[in-house]
DNA sequence: AACTCATATTAGTGGCTACTCATATGGTGA
DNA sequence: TCACCATATGAGTAGCCACTAATATGAGTT
């Protein structure tokens, strides 16, 4: 089995948790602080953090302080649409 | 959080398994039986019917009987298209 | 420096999940 | 029906993973 069904395994992995995919959405093709994701899921501080932690060693997002604030984005805004598109599928084959 | 996100999460937490991804693109968008798929991903007998049976269940492959083989194939083969493009996009983001 | 706000980390825990070994089922052909 | 082949299932286990509570870090402001 080549390395790169493990690197890919291990994106879907990461993203298969629903909270995380709920961050990653949430972030957008925008970028968004700690604080703001918090608010748009509603899950604690503690939460996020960690998944965004989880995020960041799958290199599935960056990070860029601003002000007081740490900036989430997607390091591959494309992955979005690729989300999107499997999230169609999903809808046709029901 | 709508419950197409657990949808969506769940298809792809199943997928985040590097021998459950093996089996997806060794069927490709052809059927293979689970001899076959032993072949060619080098797992276990019971190993390969333990992740058929969870793959089933997300609803990823469907089954067909041909003979004494049963053959396992996509329910969605454009799922390959997608895993495809995904793993350009990682390839180039490195 | 001290205070505050935003974010990260640590330690601990329960539950899930991938895996194996052994056994069972069920179709097919003699 | 019996034997064989292909596949599935059950029970048991070790390691991982999501989560929480408490605490720490660290930038910005006064």
């Amino acid at each position: 089995m080549q390395p790169q069904i493990e690197d890919l395994a291990k994106i879907l992995k990461v993203l298969g948790d629903p909270n995380r995919l709920g961050i990653v959405m949430s972030i957008g093709k925008s970028s968004r602080s700690v604080t703001e994701l918090i608010d748009a899921t509603g899950l604690s501080q503690t939460l996020v953090s960690f998944h965004l932690r989880v995020l960041r060693d799958a290199e599935i997002v960056k990070t860029e302080r601003g002000g007081p604030f740490i900036y989430y984005s997607l390091s591959m805004p494309v992955l979005l649409d690729i989300i999107t598109e499997l999230s169609n599928t999903i809808n046709l084959n029901k």
